[in-house]
DNA sequence: TCTTTTTATTCCATATTGCGGAATGCGTTT
DNA sequence: AAACGCATTCCGCAATATGGAATAAAAAGA
C-alpha cells in the first residue's frame, strides 16, 4: 500500500467532504499533514486535472478530470449484478432468504433474491401487488421517500392486509420516523402470517434511496433472541451495496 | 510533483481509455510499467475504492468513489465562470471581441462575451433572433448536432439574411461536413455584412457538444492573412475550456 | 502608510518509502 | 503431467518522498 497514494485520496476526500473550494491551510488541518507534503501531492492532482485551483484566491477544488472518469465508473455499475454476491452472503450469515427490493410506483418490487439453507421457507404468491405499508422492506422503501410522498400514499388507501398491517395513518407515519431513526425495519407477520423480515436502506452516490435489501424467514425461526444479531448483519450488508454504487457516507447532500 | 501519484493516475486513464475492465498485464502494457509496481498501485486504488476488481477474472474497472467525487466536482462546473478567463485571453491573443454561444432550439444564443482591445468594432442589434445557419458560431452550434436536427433544420426554412448566407440545402450540409472536419468555422459577412467571424467546438466531460466560441470582427481588420493565426487561437481557446468541463480528448464515448 | 500576521510556495538534507526483478502460487492449456 | 500465463508476494537497494525551515506574497492590523 503506496502512503503518498494513500495520502492523495484522503486529499480528495477531504476536498469533497469540505464542499467549498478550500485553502490549503484547510486541507492541511484536515487530514493532518504538514503544508508542504500536502501542497506537493496537490500540485501533482493538480497537473493530472483531477483537482484545479481558482485563481485570485489559490483555492482548490474537485477538478474536471473527476468527471469524466465518474461517468466512466458508472458505466460499470448494476446493481442488481453488484447486488448478488452481497445477498449471497447475507443469506449465508442469517441463514434466510435475502433479497433487494425497489418502488415502482405505490408498490414494492424485487429485484434480486439468494435463498437460504433451510429447507423451511416462506414463500409469498408469486408477482402479488405488495403495497408499501405491509413487510419490512417495503416500509423501508416508504420511509425514506419524501414526505409528500409519503402523504400522498398514506391519503390515498391502506389496505389491511394481515390483521398486523399498520393501517392508522399517524401510527404509520410514527412508524417510519422510526424506522429511518434506526436504520432498519422489521415486520412481524404484517405482511404473510408466520413470515416475520428485516431490512435496511440501500443508498447511491448522491444518497437518494434506491432500495431496501431485507431477509425473511419463519417467524418460528426467526425469533426475538435473533434479532440483534440479524439486524446487525442486514444492515451490515446494505452498506457494503450501497459503497459499492459509490454512496459515502460521510459526504451529505 | 510525486512519481507514485502521477502513475497512479495513469492507470486511472488507463482504465477509463481501456473502456472494458481490464487484466494487470493489459494495464501494465498501457502505462509501460512493471506489474508488480502497478499490483502495489493497483491495491491502494482498490483500497480508496477507486477501481474496483471483478471476482473470478481478477479484471480491474473503474470504483463508485469516483463516481460521487465526480458528482462533487461538477458542482464545481458553471461554464460561464470558466469561460469567462478564456474568453478574455482569447480577445486579447486575437484582438477581437471573443464570445461563447449555445444552441437554444434553433437559435444560437451568446451567453458569454469579452471585447477586444480596438475601437472599431461590429455590434449587432441586441437581442436579434439568429437563425444557426448564418455566422461562425451558430454554424458551428448546427455542425455538430445529429443528422436527424440538421435535416430538420434544413427542411424548415432557411432564411437568406445577407446575400452571403449559405441557404442552398444540399450546399449548405456539404458546408457543415467540412467545418466538423476542420474542427472550425468562419463566416465572411454571411451574418452581417462587413464582419468576419471564426469559430471552435466546446464540448463537455461526455464529448457532446455545449457551445461555440468565437471571434468576430470588421472585416476590414480581419483580412485573410490572419487567418491562419486567428484559427489556431480560437481552436486553442475552444478547447482549454473543453478541457475545463471534463472534456477527455482521448476517450471515445 | 508601515508593520505584523497569515498563507502559499520553494528548498534541501535525510532516511523512509517506493521500486522492480525474482520467487511463489494458482488455474488453465497442451 | 508438465508447461505456460497470470496475479500476487517478497525483499534488498537506492531513489524518492518527506517535512522542517526559508522565502515570497498577500491580508490584516496599527
Amino acid at each position: 500500500m503506496v502512503q503518498s497514494v494513500k495520502r492523495t485520496f484522503a486529499i480528495l476526500n477531504a476536498l469533497g467532504n469540505l464542499k467549498n473550494k478550500s485553502s490549503l491551510a484547510e486541507i492541511s488541518e484536515y487530514v493532518d499533514l504538514p503544508p508542504s507534503t500536502v501542497h506537493r501531492l496537490l500540485t501533482t492532482l493538480k497537473d493530472a486535472r483531477f483537482v484545479a485551483q481558482e485563481e485570485g484566491t489559490n483555492k482548490y477544488y474537485l477538478g474536471p478530470s473527476l468527471i469524466s472518469l465518474g461517468i466512466e465508473a458508472s458505466n460499470y455499475l448494476d446493481i442488481r449484478r453488484s447486488a448478488h454476491p452481497i445477498l449471497a452472503s447475507l443469506a449465508t450469515e442469517s441463514e434466510e432468504d435475502s433479497y433487494l427490493s425497489m418502488v415502482d410506483g405505490y408498490l414494492g418490487v424485487i429485484i434480486e433474491s439468494v435463498a437460504g439453507p433451510h429447507a423451511l421457507k416462506i414463500i409469498g404468491p408469486p408477482q402479488s401487488r405488495i403495497p408499501l405499508h405491509a413487510g419490512a422492506a417495503r416500509k423501508i422503501l416508504l420511509a425514506y421517500q419524501s414526505d409528500e410522498f409519503i402523504n400522498d400514499y398514506i391519503g390515498h388507501q391502506l389496505k389491511q392486509v394481515t390483521d398486523k398491517t399498520i393501517i392508522k395513518p399517524y401510527e404509520l407515519k410514527e412508524h417510519l420516523k422510526e424506522i429511518k431513526n434506526q436504520g432498519y425495519a422489521t415486520s412481524i407477520g404484517e405482511h404473510l402470517v408466520d413470515a416475520t423480515g428485516v431490512s435496511a436502506p440501500v443508498f447511491d452516490a448522491m444518497g437518494v434511496l434506491v432500495g431496501g435489501m431485507g431477509i425473511m424467514g419463519p417467524s418460528i425461526r426467526m425469533t426475538p433472541d435473533k434479532y440483534p444479531s440479524l439486524i446487525r448483519s442486514v444492515k451490515k450488508h446494505a452498506l457494503e451495496l450501497s459503497l459499492s454504487l459509490g454512496y459515502q457516507p460521510s459526504i451529505k447532500y
